[in-house]
DNA sequence: GAGTTTGAAACT
DNA sequence: CAGTTTCAAACTC
């Protein structure tokens, strides 16, 4: 059971397993350290048993499912074990400024619980900074500073651009202080130089100048008092370090540019943590705190730290302090703790705070939908998506619904990359793995997720239960890129390694966010009552979904618990082999579904259209209405995959998609759409990988690192987490849908086009930052991304989004799609794969992580699955292992993709060729993954 | 809470 | 691939 004892357990464990790995890969800021950090690499059974499923060592599982991200696999994770404390209560306290309990049992726990369940529990900061920090978010700070290792980064308002230094002097009259945030994440660029491979400047490294991990440093250069939002978590006792980074949100244009501009690149692979904080534009949206701290070692979680906020709070907390400054800061810490799916959420309030310092892992873990992610729909904030019913647990669920958090979008991102950043030597490193328990790790990044979500209690409930961090970095993402006037002075001062790697990492974070959205029951845990199955068949939705059984749950014989996590891992990589995508995502992105994204005429709901179950339902009897129906449950559409009788789903009928589709294909303009779907639909069936790569741009966050490979099915028209689509694969000559082009003049065909664009706007926001800001609206369904590849909103589109939507031409799609769907997929690093078409230097997403780790992955799965994989456990249940079958889309079992290593090796060798560390790293990173299989 | 219904997963 | 069985969730009472 997920007791606290056993949590304790795993933790320690994990530690210990990644002591060894921490130690190599600590010491190394290279790429490799950061690889080898990551668990799921890990030959050896590292990994952190705490977290979901253990397996998460094994790259295989990771990459092979879909389902699980990498981060996922180290992550399999646990359910919390106090799902009792609502995350209301939990944030309520937070916010009172209650002090947190440290004691590392509770940490533990809490790490737990929020990994597990996802529920924004407390995180527990260190009391001193915590609770300064929660009485007043304004003061947080720099004081505590000492305590943050964040601080450190700041330190270097000696390193910081003169330019830079001039603006944060001018600025800090502004208590509030995005300002301060600048100042941070100036602090953290020179931080983080090699991590963004750039000069800031124009020079060619920070490195020199030395980095300080530690709180202690940290804290002590920051001037940081000024930046009164900006907190370092840290971990007190623990070393903690840094790896933060952030920028605060929210800021205005002016501040925003600012704050933009010292924007770390860290975004490089090996960067952990970005911070960006951006204002989407709206004061309301402030976000005041994000504390993330990571515990380098894991064995202290203490670091990690945990809250919930209230939309409500922190925007009063905000604008109170600073009714000027849009975002607040956050400054977030990690020690090695890759935690910081939390500071990955973005608020929706429109304050963008991004925190690089999830690593991809927690992106994983996010993934694993224990909750599914339900924006509060009383939040306030009107951005917020439509809160869905919790979704379906596990595979269906680890969706998460999360929807369009984003759409408010703003948020604090944290980098998506799969490692944190932790200053050493003086240099930034992100560091991939976690060493601390995987649960840890999740558990911390989601509550820091939650912590900077501004959430009404009730949200809290809801959505801090939810991991929201797969769900809001795309929303993130759209807030850098909104604001057009944010970007362009990152532009300015970023490299574009840099920029485009906060980019990635940005998405990342959404990615995660939507995973980390999950199941959830309500309470925010889903719980199985499985008698027959012993939690080790996909019947159970806990197995499902890639997390342990906890307490909540009434199953008997269990062995999907942590002390069985060989077992669970063979079982897992049982059903795996047999069939890949079992551990998918049910819901992927669909192209596009007329009936979508609105509330039905006769007041039902819609979903996005984009989204759609992967497989279809099979539903005779319940008219796709009850939750029989995996479609209903997911609450999406069904779809043309679906084989359902007397379909009235409200989300969607399947007459309706079909109609749909028809409907844009007809568009006059363009024809070359027409064949979208069927090419979609063929290639996925056709190419498992380009249709992963493809769907799972959306995907991304997926739990799993196969979760970009889920979409082999079908990706077309599904897509869990996003309402985005599956953009059409370059391979795959997939062109984009129609509805793009087509529908220029009319509203409602425009809403659609950004559904169907929703899956470009990774793209959009990517390719073109200067238009972002033109975007501002965002429905509350979709992820302010989708905005941003607006049309109508964008009076200049932005090159790139506009070519890819509006060019038939497919090479541009191919030319970009790959490396952002990489940088979507994020798996690897959100960081490394980001792409950004505009700059000459533009580093291709070299590694999609997906493709990479898939490929690496799907290979192993065939050269490495034993005949008899069958866990002694579950023999006399009888899993046969059969060769994996191959199906088309719509059927259950897919075959894994066979390209993979092919492309891995075109991908790779782009990135070398663009030279970009990114690529490097990514390259190194599959290298190193592929010879350790 | 027990029993029934339902459809996915597993199996043949 | 289709049909059947098993399973656990969803639902009903």
């Amino acid at each position: 059971m997920d007791s606290p004892e056993n949590v304790k357990t795993s933790t320690s464990i994990a530690a210990a397993t990644t002591l060894p790995s921490d130690s190599v890969a600590a010491p190394d800021s290279t790429i490799f350290g950061y690889i080898s950090n990551l668990s799921p690499i890990k030959p050896v059974k590292a990994a952190p048993v705490v977290p979901g499923f253990p397996s998460l060592n094994s790259p295989p599982i990771v990459f092979t499912s879909p389902h699980l991200n990498p981060l996922c696999e180290t992550t399999y994770l646990k359910r919390s074990q106090c799902p009792q404390l609502s995350c209301e209560e939990l944030c309520q306290q937070d916010i009172s400024g209650n002090k947190f309990e440290i004691g590392s049992n509770e940490l533990e726990k809490s790490k737990t619980q929020s990994s597990s369940t996802l529920i924004p529990c407390v995180e527990r900061i260190p009391p001193e900074c915590i609770d300064k920090y929660l009485a007043d978010t304004v003061e947080v700070n720099c004081e505590n500073s000492a305590h943050s290792a964040n601080l450190s980064l700041i330190q270097s308002g000696d390193d910081m651009p003169q330019s830079i230094k001039d603006f944060t002097d001018s600025k800090l009259d502004d208590k509030n202080d995005i300002r301060q945030d600048a100042e941070i994440l100036m602090g953290a660029f020179p931080a983080t130089p090699e991590l963004a491979g750039q000069d800031f400047q124009g020079k060619s490294s920070f490195n020199d100048e030395p980095v300080e991990t530690d709180a202690k440093q940290g804290g002590s250069e920051m001037p940081s008092c000024e930046c009164p939002k900006v907190e370092s978590g840290l971990s007190v006792e623990q070393q903690c370090e840094l790896s933060v980074v952030q920028h605060a949100g929210a800021v205005h244009e002016d501040e925003l540019g600012c704050a933009s501009q010292f924007l770390p690149e860290s975004l490089q692979p090996s960067q952990g943590y970005e911070d960006c904080s951006e204002t989407t534009g709206e004061a309301s949206n402030k976000i005041a705190d994000n504390i993330v701290l990571h515990d380098p070692k894991g064995q202290h979680y203490s670091g990690m730290h945990r809250r919930c906020l209230r939309f409500e709070e922190a925007r009063g907390n905000i604008v109170e302090n600073s009714p000027g400054s849009r975002g607040s800061s956050n400054v977030v810490t990690s020690s090695s703790l890759p935690a910081n799916l939390g500071d990955m959420e973005v608020f929706e309030s429109s304050s963008l705070e991004i925190s690089a310092t999830s690593s991809g892992r927690h992106l994983i873990n996010l993934t694993q939908p224990i909750i599914s992610v339900i924006p509060p729909r009383n939040s306030g904030n009107p951005r917020s998506s439509i809160s869905k019913p919790s979704g379906i647990g596990l595979h269906l669920n680890t969706i998460v619904n999360a929807k369009p958090m984003s759409c408010g979008a703003s948020g604090s991102m944290q980098s998506a990359e799969k490692g944190y950043l932790n200053v050493q030597d003086g240099k930034l490193v992100s560091n991939m793995d976690c060493h601390q328990p995987e649960s840890t790790k999740n558990s911390s990044i989601l509550s820091n997720v939650r912590e900077k979500l501004p959430v009404s209690s009730e949200d809290c409930s809801h959505e801090a239960q939810v991991s929201v961090a797969t769900s809001y970095l795309p929303s993130q993402s759209l807030q850098i890129v909104k604001s057009s006037t944010d970007i362009a002075p990152l532009k300015q001062i970023m490299p574009d390694n840099t920029l485009i790697s906060l980019l990635g990492s940005i998405c990342l974070l959404k990615f995660s966010r939507k995973k980390a959205s999950a199941t959830n029951d309500g309470d925010g845990c889903k719980r199985c009552n499985c008698k027959k199955t012993k939690c080790l068949k996909l019947y159970c939705d806990c197995f499902a979904a890639g997390i342990y059984c906890a307490e909540p749950c009434a199953c008997q014989g269990c062995f999907n618990r942590p002390e069985y996590e060989d077992t669970v891992l063979d079982t897992r990589k049982q059903i795996e082999f047999r069939n890949p995508l079992a551990f998918a995502p049910k819901i992927v992105q669909g192209l596009t579904d007329s009936s979508a994204n609105s509330i039905g005429e006769d007041g039902n709901y819609s979903t996005p259209s984009s989204e759609r179950h992967k497989r279809g339902c099979n539903c005779k009897k319940s008219m796709c209405v009850k939750k029989y129906c995996e479609c209903y449950q997911a609450n999406v559409g069904c779809s043309s995959g679906c084989r359902c009788e007397g379909c009235k789903n409200v989300y969607g009928k399947k007459e309706e998609y079909g109609m749909t589709k028809d409907v844009l294909s007809e568009g006059p303009v363009n024809e070359r759409f027409e064949s979208t779907f069927d090419e979609l639909e063929m290639a996925a069936s056709r190419d498992g990988l380009l249709q992963t790569e493809l769907c799972n741009l959306d995907n991304l966050i997926p739990p799993t690192p196969s979760f970009q490979f889920s979409d082999h099915g079908n990706c077309a028209p599904k897509s869990r987490f996003s309402t985005r689509r599956c953009l059409p694969s370059p391979e795959s000559n997939l062109t984009l849908p129609k509805s793009l082009e087509t529908f220029d003049n009319n509203h409602d065909l425009l809403l659609k086009a950004r559904k169907d664009i929703q899956g470009i706007d990774y793209y959009c926001q990517e390719l073109d930052f200067s238009n972002a800001e033109t975007v501002n609206e965002l429905s509350p369904r979709y992820d302010g991304l989708s905005n941003i590849c607006d049309l109508s909103t964008l009076p200049n589109p932005p090159s790139t989004a506009m070519a890819y939507l509006a060019s038939s031409k497919i090479s541009d799609w191919t030319t970009i799609s790959r490396a952002q769907l990489c940088a979507r997929s994020g798996h690897l690093s959100s960081v490394s794969s980001f792409h950004w078409r505009g700059s000459p230097i533009t580093p291709v997403a070299q590694f999609g992580g997906t493709k990479l780790l898939g490929a690496v992955e799907s290979d192993k799965k065939h050269h490495d699955v034993p005949e008899d994989d069958t866990p002694e456990i579950l023999k006399d249940t009888s899993t046969p292992l059969k060769a994996v079958k191959v199906t088309s889309p719509n059927k259950k079992r897919v075959s894994p993709p066979h390209r993979r290593l092919h492309e891995l090796g075109s991908s790779s060798s782009a990135g070398l060729r663009s030279g970009r560390k990114f690529i490097l790293c990514g390259l190194c990173l599959l290298s190193h993954l592929y010879a350790m299989h």
